[in-house]
DNA sequence: TGCCCATATTCAAACGTTTGAACCGCTTGA
DNA sequence: TCAAGCGGTTCAAACGTTTGAATATGGGCA
């Protein structure tokens, strides 16, 4: 038909098809405000041609001539990680009504994958970056690239404000002692705390939560009971972390009656060694996990967790970075300052978690109290 | 610095700094074929030049000119079905050597979102759309626009080669009659099933492999412990499926030592409501999922399972889509014939399946046989 | 008749690249 | 001495849009 050399129809096609010259079509078919200008018969002809060639816009042209790429660039650090995916889902539903297209990039923890995109997506002029949560991010030099061609950047999952980076992330500490208040409500004091992977920002003030809600409430955490998760490696380190760590819960020898993970593939490893070793959950161990992630509901006993809002945050840190870009096109009050937001984590009460066994009525006759 | 009007910098800056002409330094930078006429003095200070401008091609501009986009279109129906992730990250896999990008893209089983990113897809003129299985895709008129720019498609999950679209998907006869066995051979005879919601395509071929399966060995399945899960919506209706499922099957008053559910969510949702029902899963009933998402992984009792292999899948279509485009341009040998792919079901055997009740030295004394 | 306004349409330049062809100054073999 | 060749670099056109300025057409009004 009126194919040219790319196998696309373009505004040319339509033109040569209807007859009316290129400008005109495009001023119609892109509702530009000079369109009110054109004949009501002529927009009807120019679309209906255009539709049966099966037109649409070169995005690549058109952000070309408009300087506008509409779209903005969202690097994970590990897609498989269910973390990942409601923020993702936030990011998305505030792009949206903008009409901005996420570019999702998906840096499988490969240090040098991370790079490149980050390098592509300088490349396909997406108007802002949004980083979830990576370790290394800030190390990395393309961060000064990103600057001289000033794109916006916002973090999601640590605290970057320092280098002047908006920054969202779930409060911490006050999720770490949620967590711990919710044992201690239930009558738990031998407490078993599995901290999280020295690498990653969330570990430290997690652990400073717990321990000042474990000051407040006068109790004094064994240390013997607290546990590291390594580093992390794939998707189910954390699993099969608590896993092993829950054997060596055990193997210690110490009365225990709950146990604080740092996330809850962690608490999910911990219940299957304790479940291994004979201990039923929650009747003679609670556990109680953090995030809120798919398997945590799915699982059976449900897993107790704090939640964090991913969705909301993945939408609120879209509306940012749209913000940002306003800013930059004149439209909003330029040069606000760097942003800091800390969501609020919210205890979910499922079905690892029960009052403490001593003279409970709910609890079966406890069958070990350790290995 | 030597800015321009767009905030970002372009060939022209770098020719300006380093008083060379556009033409060369773009020969340099992009590393055509002519570059080895460049002298290597020329080209050093061009790429010094570039770096310490924080140069980054305009892929816009490029892509325009090339005619390539480099880009692949993703086009998933729900992200957060864990289903997804593996598929994505083969995908990814399949495409980074070639330096092809996916656009990807969640539908979140939105019609109207799924169609309006096909049009983006479109405009962005990705060399190539990679559906990851879609009930509806099929019937949206997007598709002839498709056909009309000459965009090679690929789908994931379902058989289209009716029309002319390449397809790759599980074996599920195969794969039903593989899940069968396995309760067969570990002695399982009262079996109930869950089949799939009847607008899921996999659905029907699994449940015939089912059949089939039973047929050979002799077995007659007992229709009233044949369930079928109510319409999907929403990450987590397998599971309330399952689970509700799970109450009728007790309520019906017939015994079965073993359910096979659809996938592993109906399997996870099943295992709680036989759990709260107080059975012991395996010792008063296995049960096996299909799928082999991370949630079946991290549950305790860990799902047995038959995997698919995702991310092969996923790896292939990639390749899939890329010969396809070398085909469109000339390289590979054009016009081959619509192609067809059934992946291999594999079992995973895990800890949700064991002997039947009777006789078995590894179950404790069955407490119920049934509620 | 000439002038201005409104309406409907087109011109042409730009966006930032890539690339075939052209150019320039030198050597070199005939 | 000259044509040919070569290394090194630049010209200029194109890719498909958008858009401010320009054009053509036709009244209406003085």
């Amino acid at each position: 038909m009126g194919q040219r050399k790319s196998g696309h129809v373009t505004l040319h096609d339509v033109a040569h098809a209807c007859g009316y010259s290129v400008s005109t079509v495009s001023i119609v078919l892109s509702e530009a405000p000079l369109s009110q200008n054109v004949a009501a018969s002529t927009r009807a002809r120019i679309r209906e041609v255009a539709g049966q060639l099966g037109y649409h816009p070169d995005a690549f042209a058109r952000s070309l001539r408009r300087r506008r790429s509409q779209t903005i660039g969202v690097l994970a650090y590990d897609l498989s990680d269910p973390f990942c995916i409601p923020i993702v889902q936030g990011i998305q539903s505030g792009l949206q009504p903008a009409n901005y297209l996420p570019l999702l990039m998906d840096a499988q923890t490969h240090r040098a994958l991370f790079d490149s995109y980050l390098k592509m997506v300088l490349e396909r002029r997406t108007e802002g970056i949004i980083v979830i949560a990576s370790w290394v991010f800030e190390e990395t030099n393309l961060l000064a690239d990103i600057e001289k061609n000033h794109v916006p950047i916002v973090i999601l999952g640590r605290d970057l404000t320092g280098k002047k980076i908006d920054s969202l992330l779930i409060d911490n500490e006050a999720g770490g002692a949620l967590a711990l208040r919710h044992l201690l409500e239930l009558g738990h004091r031998r407490i078993a705390v599995i901290r999280g992977p020295e690498e990653l920002f969330d570990s430290e003030p997690r652990w400073a939560g717990i321990r000042r809600e474990a000051a407040n409430a006068g109790l004094k955490l064994e240390p013997r009971l607290v546990f590291q998760l390594p580093g992390l490696a794939g998707p189910t380190s954390g699993f099969e972390g608590g896993r092993a760590i829950a054997q060596q819960m055990l193997a210690a020898g110490l009365p225990f009656t709950a146990v604080l993970a740092f996330d809850d593939l962690t608490a999910l490893g911990v219940v299957r060694g304790l479940t291994h070793a004979g201990l039923r959950i929650p009747d003679d161990c609670s556990i109680i996990g953090f995030d809120d992630v798919l398997p945590a509901v799915v699982a059976t006993p449900g897993i107790s967790t704090i939640r964090q809002p991913l969705q909301e945050m993945g939408l609120l840190s879209a509306q940012w970075a749209l913000r940002a870009i306003d800013a930059r096109h004149g439209v909003a009050s330029r040069a606000s300052a760097v942003q800091l937001h800390r969501a609020c984590p919210q205890l979910v009460v499922r079905e690892s978690s029960a009052r403490a066994a001593q003279g409970t009525s709910r609890g079966r006759a406890k069958r070990k109290e350790r290995a």
